[in-house]
DNA sequence: TTTCCCACAATAGCAATACTATCTTTTTAA
DNA sequence: TTAAAAAGATAGTATTGCTATTGTGGGAAA
C-alpha cells in the first residue's frame, strides 16, 4: 500500500528509517499496539520482536533503545497534528477561528483520515496521552534537546503561539498557553478516565467534547477580554 | 533528632513505615538525593543500598519496588504542600488572598522551614518537577487509585478547588484549574530550564518568581472578570 | 544469469536489573 | 535477660538491555 504523506522527523531519532521498509513499518505498528497494551515500563524489544515475529536484534537495527522509539512516536504524533492543523486552518482568515480549529484538531487528531496504514492513530492517541510526557522527562533532556529531538513539538508550539499573539498581541504568555493547551488536552483526557477528581470534564466512548469546550473556555477567558 | 511533624500517608504505599526507623529515614533521604542525581530510570535499589551503606534486601523490606517509593515521595511532597497551605492561609478571610497565598506556597514550598531533617525539601522539589508525573502515568493507575494511593494529591486538589469556587462560584472548572496550577507550577519550572521554547517564563538561581506571576495571571483572568 | 551484497534471521553471550530466600548477627522492648 | 524483631550478609533466579557472530534469501548490478 502506498502512503499519502511521509512524516518528516529528525533522522537522529533512529538508526535506520522505519518509514522506508516493511520491517520498519511493522516495528512502528506493533510498538504502538504493544505499548498501549502493556504500558511503556513493561514494554521491551524482546516482547515486541516476539509479537511481530521478528528478532530483538532486528529491532535494535532501527532504534537504539525503547526510549528513542517512544520519542520517535511522540515526534511522529506532533508532526501529524501539525500537518492536520495546517490543512484545517488553510484559508481561514480570522485568528480566533483558526485557534478554535487548532483546539478541535488537537483533541480530535486521532479521528482524522488515517492516511498511513501502519499507524493506528486512535491507539497512538491513547499512547501519547498515557506515555507521551515520559519522552521529555529524562536525564538526557538537555543533550537530546541540543540534537533537535524535540523540535517537532517546539515548532508546533511556536505555530500555535503565533496565532495566540494574533488574537491578542498583548497577551504575555503565548508559548506557555500553547504548550499548556497541548498538555491539558492530554492530561485531562487521562484524568477524566483514571483520576476523575482531578478534573471537571467527562470522557466516555472516545467523546472528548468536554475537554475541547474546557480548552476553548480557558483560551477565551485568557485572550478575549482584557 | 526529633521531628516536628509527621506526614500522614496511605500505609499501603510501604511495607514498613520509613518514617518510624532510622534506616527508613535513611532510605527516604538518600533516595531523594540519588533520584535527583541519576534520574528515576537509572535509579535502582542496589545503587541506593550501596550509597547508604546498607543492602538491597533491607530496602525491599520497606518498599515493594522503586515505583512505590516514588509514589511515596510524591505523596509526601503533596502532603507537605497541603500542610504549608493550611498554615499559611490560616486566619485569612479573603478567598482571593488565600488563593494568592496558595500559588506562592506551591511554587516556593521547598524553601519553607525544613522541619524534617531527613528530607531535603529543595532537592525533593527538583525530583517532583522532573519525575513526579511518572508516579501516576502507569498501567496500574486504576488499581492503585482504588487503593487510595493518590488521595493526597486529590485532596489537595479538592482543597484548592474549594477556594477557587469561593472566589468565583460560577467558574465551571474549579478542579481542573486547581490541578492545572499544580501541573503548570512544575512543568513550566522544568520547561524554563530545559525546554525554554515551550514557555515564556525564566527561572534562574532557583528564582521562580515568573512562574508564580504567570500562575497568578492565568488565575486572575479565569476567575476575576467574566 | 550470475554474483554479490545487504537486510534480516538465528543464536549466543554477558552484565545489570528486579526481585526472593535463607541464614546470621545486632538491636530493642518486655 | 531474654526473645522477639530489625538489619546485614549472601546466594540465587528470571528477565532486561544490550552486543556480536554467523547464516540465508531475494533483489540489484554486472
Amino acid at each position: 500500500m502506498s502512503i499519502g504523506i511521509k512524516i518528516s522527523l529528525n533522522d537522529k531519532l533512529y538508526l535506520r528509517d522505519p518509514q522506508e521498509t516493511a520491517l520498519g513499518q511493522k516495528i512502528i505498528k506493533h510498538s504502538i499496539l504493544l505499548i498501549d497494551e502493556i504500558g511503556f515500563e513493561a514494554f521491551t524489544f524482546k516482547k515486541l520482536a516476539t509479537i511481530m515475529k521478528s528478532t530483538e536484534a532486528s529491532v535494535y537495527r532501527y532504534f537504539e533503545n525503547k526510549h528513542l522509539l517512544l520519542l520517535y512516536l511522540v515526534s511522529w504524533y506532533w508532526e501529524w497534528v501539525s500537518y492536520l492543523i495546517d490543512i484545517n486552518t488553510m484559508n481561514i482568515k480570522s485568528p480566533e477561528e483558526r485557534l478554535k480549529i487548532i483546539i478541535g484538531t488537537l483533541v480530535y487528531a486521532y479521528k482524522e483520515n488515517p492516511a498511513i496504514d501502519y499507524v493506528n492513530e486512535s491507539v497512538l492517541h491513547r499512547v501519547i496521552i498515557a506515555e507521551g510526557t515520559k519522552a521529555y522527562y529524562t536525564k538526557e533532556v538537555d543533550k537530546e534537546n541540543t540534537e533537535g529531538f524535540f523540535s517537532n513539538y517546539k515548532m508546533l508550539c511556536e505555530k500555535v503561539a503565533k496565532v495566540i499573539t494574533e488574537v491578542n498581541p498583548d497577551f504575555p504568555y503565548p508559548r506557555a498557553l500553547a504548550s499548556n493547551l497541548f498538555e491539558m488536552a492530554n492530561s485531562h483526557s487521562y484524568f477524566a478516565i483514571h483520576l476523575p477528581r482531578l478534573t471537571d470534564v467527562k470522557v466516555k466512548n472516545e467523546n472528548y467534547e468536554e475537554v475541547k469546550d474546557m480548552l476553548q473556555h480557558f483560551t477565551d477567558s485568557l485572550l478575549l477580554n482584557k
